[in-house]
Formats: structure tokens, sequence, C-alpha cells
DNA sequence: ATGCTGTGAGAACATTTGGAGAACATTACT
DNA sequence: AGTAATGTTCTCCAAATGTTCTCACAGCAT
């Protein structure tokens, strides 16, 4: 795609083609694009044609149609990260941070993503159905919410403290539910989270 | 990459890439550096080009791209989903389904990440510090998590009700904070949360 | 002091990009 | 055939953008 202009007349030809089923005439683009010159939009639709990206059928009104739409560009794993938002301001730039890269922030050797089934941890901010990200460790430090298995047989996520004792208390994020303590030697870590997510839809 | 002035450039063509699809002009790039020679910025590029960091088209229009990404672009975004884990039982497989790509979970054209500050949602788990995944849109349906623009100033995440009466209710999902009951003329939608994320590091 | 390097401003120029509109070709329809 | 609508090709023009300069200044080493 050249040029911004290109874009923008590939973009309105595949909304135009998926709202009305068929591609629209010249007239039409030159409408949308605020142009009064048929002779141009045909210079675009020449240009877009030489990129292989549409196929026109000469003469014939309405004869182009959309080509690989294969989307085989490099699905990259970053987002724009636009700013802060909170409540009573305007969204506030970040400044010197204008993309997040989602790969860099959770993927990682060794690590492994888990669904949360229940509500254990609903008030650390992990519902039922959210995805969290373990890593695999057998320890882990006082505070952190970890995979444990109990008696080599129940796996539980909860928040973890070390006892003096040598035993530990599995602490769930949730009032309704009691903390668990249990000596040390039932208890094998699995793996710490390291980060959680969840998708609405 | 001789000075760090190049280096911003470098990174700037980076992002804007990523998140454009194309190369900026020079005068964005200007704009960004906060300088308004074009000229100084010719001078950067020739400097890159020099070493054979980036291609340059010459006359065209953001005719800029960058050499030897292959390493960046093989960054995989894909973590094992090895089950789920719910209290009382060992991790559960989910059959059929053994990796998840977090550019298929996440990434798409018009989105972009925001970083919350404050409780305002903390009953739907989105907790302060939480980056929450926008995409943009100027409706939503009722019930949505909404980034809503009051009186073009106050931008606010909230979860959207609409009334009969053309008016609009923002709930927080929050016990201590009050909804707030606004006509719909008032509100200006920005974008619907479709995802939410957080790292515990 | 002198020169070198990195940075920026801005003028002058080259080339591309975007648009207008005329003239013509083709198709669809009466 | 005749007409209108639409696509095609063309030339001309203006604005935007990239390119190439010279000048200026500040910091630094010699």
């Amino acid at each position: 795609m050249q040029t911004d202009r290109h874009r923008e007349v590939y973009d309105f030809l595949g909304a135009y083609i998926a709202r009305h089923g068929h591609a629209p005439k010249l007239r039409e683009i030159a409408d949308h694009l605020g142009i009064r010159s048929r002779g141009v939009v045909h210079r675009y639709l020449s240009a877009l044609r030489d990129e292989g990206l549409i196929a026109v059928e000469p003469f014939v009104s309405r004869g182009v149609r959309l080509r690989g739409r294969g989307r085989a560009a490099a699905k990259t794993a970053t987002l724009p990260l636009l700013g802060r938002i909170a409540a009573g301001q305007p969204i506030e730039a970040i400044p010197g941070e204008d993309e997040i890269d989602l790969s860099e922030f959770f993927v990682n050797a060794n690590r492994f993503v888990l669904r949360v089934q229940g509500d254990s941890m609903i008030e650390d901010g992990i519902l039922d159905g959210d995805m969290v990200v373990v890593e695999k460790r057998d320890t882990a430090d006082n505070g952190e919410i970890v995979v444990a298995l109990i008696d080599g047989q129940e796996a539980t996520l909860k928040r973890l403290q070390k006892n003096r004792d040598d035993s530990v208390t599995l602490k769930p994020a949730n009032a309704r539910l009691s903390p668990l303590r249990l000596s040390a030697a039932r208890v094998r870590i699995q793996g710490v989270v390291v980060g959680q997510f969840r998708s609405y839809r």
C-alpha cells in the first residue's frame, strides 16, 4: 500500500463490499474521499490492481473484487499503548512508551497458561474463567500466588504464606473460604503466577 | 547505531510501523523528536541507511523500510495451555486446545491499550494498574465496559447502561462509588473494553 | 585559539502525490 | 439508433514531501 489515500480506498472497498455485497462505483468512491474526479479514483484503483490487492474487470460497473485477503501479514503481538485512564481526567499519554509487546510481557520459556475455575481468588481480581500465566518453579516467596499440589492430588491456586514451624498456609482471596494450613511436606509448589488475562467476548 | 538520537529515530520507526503498517513521513518523525527541520530528519535516515539498518525509497513518501527484522518477527506470542485449575481437583487438561496465541487473543487493528488508574472497576476484577485492551468504537451495547468521554473533557472507564429517556448511566463496579446518569449528548463512547491483563512483577 | 562532532534551523530545489476536468470508450437501456 | 451512466485515458495544476545545501551553536579534545 503506497500512500495514505491508497489505504483509504482499499479500506472503503472492504467496508462497502462487506455491507452491500458488491463494489461501489467510481463516483461513490470519489464521494467518500471527498473528491470530484472519477479519473483520480481510477488511478487509485489501477495502483491497487498493480499491487495485486484487487482485481478489476475492465469497463464493468462495480467490477472490483478484493484479492488476497489471506492476511498473511506478519501478525505482530504489539498493541499501541495510549496512556493512562483514571476517573475524572482525560486520557493521559505515557511518555516514552508508545507500544506494548504482549509476547515480551508474557511469553517466556517454562511458562504456561491455566484457565481458572471458581471464585477462590476473586478478591485479587482473578475471576472465574480468567487465564493465568504460570512460571514453572518449585519454590516461591511469601505472598506470591502459586499453583500448589496438595498430597500429590489436588491442585489449587492460592496465595502462599510460609510459617515458622515448617508449615505453609494457602490463603484464598475470598472471604467465604478459609485458609488452609498444611505441613510443608504435603505441599508441592508447581509454579508461580506471573500474569493474568481475560477476554470479554 | 551511532548516537542516542539515531536510536530514537530507529525505535520510533519500529513503533510507528508496528502500529500503522507503514512508515511515518519526515514531518512526523520531526514532530516526535521535537524538531522542526525535515532536513535534519533526512540526515538521520541517511545515517541509518548507511549503517544498513533501514532501506529508503528515494523521493517517495513513507518510503522507509526496516531491515533485518527477521528476528523480531520470529518472536512467537504463544504459550502452552495446560488446562483448567480448580480447587479440589488436579489440573485438568483441556482437550483439543493445547496452546494459546496471545496475538490472536488480543491483537487487532483499531485496538489499543490503557493502563487503569483507580479502583472504580475493582468488583469486575479490573484493578489499579491493570491494562485494558480497548477496541475503538463509538457505540456500545448495554452492559459493556466502555471508555467514555464526558462533556469532551473527562475520560472514564465504566459499565454502560442505556436508559429509555435518551440518557445513559455509567456504572462503576465499586460499591463506594455511585453511578452517573447523564444525557446521551454529554457522553461520547471512545471504545469498548475487549480484554484485560496484568503482570505480577 | 582551533578544529571536530553532534545537533538544529531553514532556504532552495526535485520529485511525488493528490486533484480537476475534458475527451473518449464501453455498457446498459429505451 | 439514441441516450444516459459508467469506466478509461489524458493533460494541466497545486500542494505535500523528500533532498540538498549553508549557516549556527554548543560541547569537547587537542
